[in-house]
DNA sequence: GTTGGGATTG
DNA sequence: GAATGTGTGTCTCAATCCCAACTT
DNA sequence: TGACACACATTCAA
């Protein structure tokens, strides 16, 4: 039961009233006493007050000037402000240091304030920053008043930013998705599949992992500013959550990366030590060789072959073992690699992307190519896996924003979904499986899927799989896709082409000069082979090139 | 004076 | 010519506003 | 805000 009569509030209020509503059902007992006083204070603040807070909340920046903040719907914002200063909600004429004063004038206030310490006034804003921070440093603060002398225009800084980030983090389980997700879906711009789940389904089991999470977000902005040593030190130790510890190996695996970029290698090591991201241990032999310990490299990239975590690492070591056989005068076995089929043509250079020209070359009466990449092989999957993906799974869906389960890309998945994805078999079994297809298509247009792009399959391109791709070859790719969701999404040739006459179809992977195949698209093709899938390499070269 | 990258908005 | 590392552009929700660059 | 594919540079060994 609210005070205030939702009807009458913004758009945004009320999907921020939504919000809060739904972390203090699902995460009462974890709530801190800060968190639990925000929402009671919250709530009894005039609506003026709120909706300037949360629009405040909804902008990139902390600090803000009167003069930017103009919304009709408020009006004057002088009371509003005074309410949410009294509750330490925000800070009139804030401490600041001079990054913030340059951030928050424009070039001609910058010149207006301190036009007697520049000594180019000409040069560009960024310019007369960075001038402003020697002369200042970023460590001298003041009062924003006594900075911007004359301005007469007063500046806010939000107080509670964090909580409401931590907040968002609680109902989305995530940090990339806001409130605007909310705003979006009312305007049909965002689709999302409906599923049910209970009123206590939460992403995060303790307040030990809302803090993990937070304190990774913490590690990954050192990271983002190169700054490897304070990343390392500022992750969280790992924790009683197997997908939050898979998001700690990963940015640890990063953190070693830049350890490399910078040659640290003995931090970059113990970064890929004990890692379990599924690309720490091939870094960890690339360091043992930059090292020159051969022998080390050598018996790990064995170890790793004998057992690789998936294909991308096997091939990897593949690659690295006859590097390093020689190095420790071993002898290895190479793999036999099958023959790629691959073709040249000349083609005219032009603004386009060379996959279009190519397609365009490759298209006639009988023939029509149509540049795909991933999204037809992931699209057809992602529609006849549709139940697979969107089970109510217990704790795969806890806010009703998600275009995925939260575990789709643990290995489990398909373990658990194991009846829906017999059902999806059974269904490419049935005489009327592209029906069903394309009906499952116009009923499901528009959804969130992670494996359909709704902007390259349409009712055409169906038709041409059904009348051109046997329904075996479908069933083989989507195995692999299966066997590994997130390596095997991608790699997909660029073009599909579609042979009306014969009712026959090719996949083709364009290079133009200076390309050539990536490892996941030679993964790809292997599999082709092996299973008579027909598909090529069209290598372009441009007509009237001197260089061939 | 125009253009282009952001931020903001619903 | 492999193998590797590194940088870039493209998806972007779309319309509008603001501000700081400039014969783009 | 990454993920992905491509473009380009460097290195090294036959
Ligand atoms: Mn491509
Ligand atoms: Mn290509």
């Amino acid at each position: 039961m609210s005070y205030f009569p939702e009807v009458d509030q913004p758009y945004y209020l009320s999907n921020f009233h939504t919000l809060l509503r739904w972390v203090e059902q699902r995460y009462d007992d974890l709530l801190l006493p800060k968190e639990h006083d925000f929402l009671d204070i919250f709530r009894q603040l005039s609506v003026e007050s709120q909706c300037l807070l949360v629009r405040m909340l909804m902008r990139t920046k902390l600090h803000f000037r009167y003069s930017k903040l103009v919304y009709p719907e408020i009006g004057n914002i002088d009371v509003a402000v005074k309410e949410l200063c009294l509750y330490e909600l925000v800070v009139v004429d804030p401490v600041v240091d001079i990054e913030i004063v340059t951030g928050q004038m424009l070039k001609a206030e910058l010149i207006t304030c301190f036009g007697h310490d520049l000594l180019l006034p000409k040069a560009s804003k960024k310019q007369l920053s960075e001038q402003l921070y020697e002369c200042y440093g970023l460590q001298s603060k003041k009062h924003w008043s006594k900075w911007a002398v004359g301005l007469d225009d007063p500046l806010i800084q939000l107080q509670c930013q964090d909580m409401f980030d931590c907040l968002c983090l609680m109902f989305f389980g995530n940090p990339y998705q806001d409130l605007t997700e909310f705003v979006l879906t009312d305007l049909g711009l965002f689709r999302y599949e409906t599923i049910p789940f209970d009123d206590s389904t939460r992403a995060f089991q303790n307040r030990q992992q809302i803090d993990f999470y937070r304190q990774l977000l913490i590690s990954r902005e050192f990271l983002e500013q190169d700054l490897p040593d304070q990343a390392f030190d500022s992750l969280p130790a790992p924790i009683d959550s197997d997908w939050l510890n898979q998001k700690r190996d990963k940015t640890l695996y990063r953190i070693g990366y830049e350890f490399e970029r910078k040659s640290d290698f003995d931090q970059a090591l113990s970064c890929y030590l004990d890692n379990d991201y599924r690309r720490a241990r091939e870094r960890h032999i690339r360091v043992l060789e930059k090292q020159q310990r051969y022998e080390e490299a050598f018996q790990l990239c064995e170890q790793a072959l004998a057992e690789p975590l998936d294909e991308n690492e096997q091939q990897s070591c593949q690659k690295m073992i006859k590097r390093l056989a020689r190095k420790v005068a071993r002898k290895v076995s190479i793999a036999v690699v099958a023959p790629i089929e691959q073709h040249t043509c000349q083609l005219s250079y032009g603004p386009e992307p060379v996959e279009l020209l190519a397609a365009e070359s490759l298209t006639s009466q009988v023939q029509q190519a149509i540049y795909v990449e991933n999204s037809l092989f992931n699209g057809l999957f992602g529609l006849t896996f549709w139940e697979a993906v969107f089970k109510p799974y217990p704790g795969a869906f806890f806010h009703p924003f998600q275009s995925a389960p939260h575990d789709l890309y643990t290995t489990d998945f398909a373990s658990t979904r194991a009846r829906e994805i017999a059902a999806g078999w059974e269904r490419m079994q049935q005489p009327d499986y592209h029906q069903w297809l394309a009906d499952r298509y116009l009923d499901k247009y528009g959804i969130a899927n992670p494996f359909v792009n709704w902007s390259v399959i349409d009712e055409t391109l169906l038709r041409l799989v059904q009348r051109c791709i046997p329904i075996q070859h479908l069933k083989t790719i989507f195995e692999r896709i299966l066997f590994d969701i997130k390596s095997n999404s991608s790699g997909f040739p660029d073009l599909v082409v579609f042979d009306r006459c014969q009712s026959c179809y090719r996949l083709v992977e364009v290079k133009g000069p200076g390309d050539r195949l990536q490892d996941n698209q030679i993964r790809w093709f292997d599999y082709f082979i092996r299973h008579q899938i027909p598909a090529s390499v069209l290598y372009v070269q441009w007509q009237n090139d001197a260089n061939r």
